[in-house]
DNA sequence: GTTGACTCCGTACCGTACTCCAGGGTCCAT
DNA sequence: ATGGACCCTGGAGTACGGTACGGAGTCAAC
């Protein structure tokens, strides 16, 4: 099967080849098999594991959270209840992300909507919205 | 009304001192007024503040972006209908982290489901799941 | 067989977002 | 009036996630 080398992989992520040799530093993802020459030699999958992390990446985990979602797959020793309970945990935190951002979206839809799209400001009431996420503080 | 030092505010929103007067540098909270021997005095809106400034953060905003949804509020010579272009475009970006956030939430949930607690791993399938999310790649 | 685009490695540097420190002043309870 | 917990400023240091650079080897085409 056709491989690919890095500066062909880090196109196809939209990546600098610099990052991808960071992430195979780092353990997010493995390490290449090498031509005689020593040049990286990849499949095609790695680019859609980049492109996981940079999107994961962007949805606020951090490269040692993304690397724990990538490694809730095989892994020798690892029973299957560990990696379910694992992964249980990480859809919790998913799902706490996604409630804030609908409250944040909800904040947003109601400043849009208040504010028909005329008039100077100042009349636009919802602005603190955003901040109406409803926490109580701890009294120190 | 009463004020709170900043200590009392680094309590209440759970953040350091020193990243309140980060913040106040950066703009993302504004100047407070300061007593005679030049403590700051906040008022408690600041602590909602930067709370959701911490919230943000860990749904991937930058400081920046978390900066421009902060001033989708009062701003002296910017129309309504400017605020709520800029509104409009910030909601279409929390939607596309609600959708990536939610297929993520489903390869997981897949996987959770296809291992349902026993046995040792290898014969857990569903591992790809996280990657298969389904864009193409630009041939180079 | 030389050119130019690519690859290798190691190390140094960068921007972001804090965090700590020194050296000093303030507040207030005792 | 003194001690301890707080506050001030300015600047240095840290962790994370890359990014750039230098010096060398490789590959494909001409």
């Amino acid at each position: 099967m056709k491989t690919l080398t890095i500066g062909q992989v880090a196109k196809r992520a939209g990546v600098n080849v610099e990052t991808i040799r960071f992430y195979e530093r780092e353990g997010l993802i493995g390490k290449p098999e090498r031509s005689a020459s020593g040049y990286r030699q990849y499949g095609s999958e790695v680019v859609r594991r980049i492109r996981f992390v940079q999107r994961a990446k962007e949805l606020g985990f951090s490269l040692r959270e993304v690397g724990e979602l990538l490694s809730l797959r095989v892994a020798r020793g690892q029973t299957c209840a560990n990696v379910r309970a694992r992964t249980i945990g990480k859809i919790e935190d998913i799902d706490r992300k996604i409630s804030e951002l609908e409250r944040m979206r909800a904040a947003l839809e109601k400043l849009s909507a208040s504010c028909v799209g005329r008039g100077p400001l100042s009349e636009c009431p919802i602005l603190d919205a955003l901040e109406e996420q409803g926490d109580d503080d701890a009294e120190g």
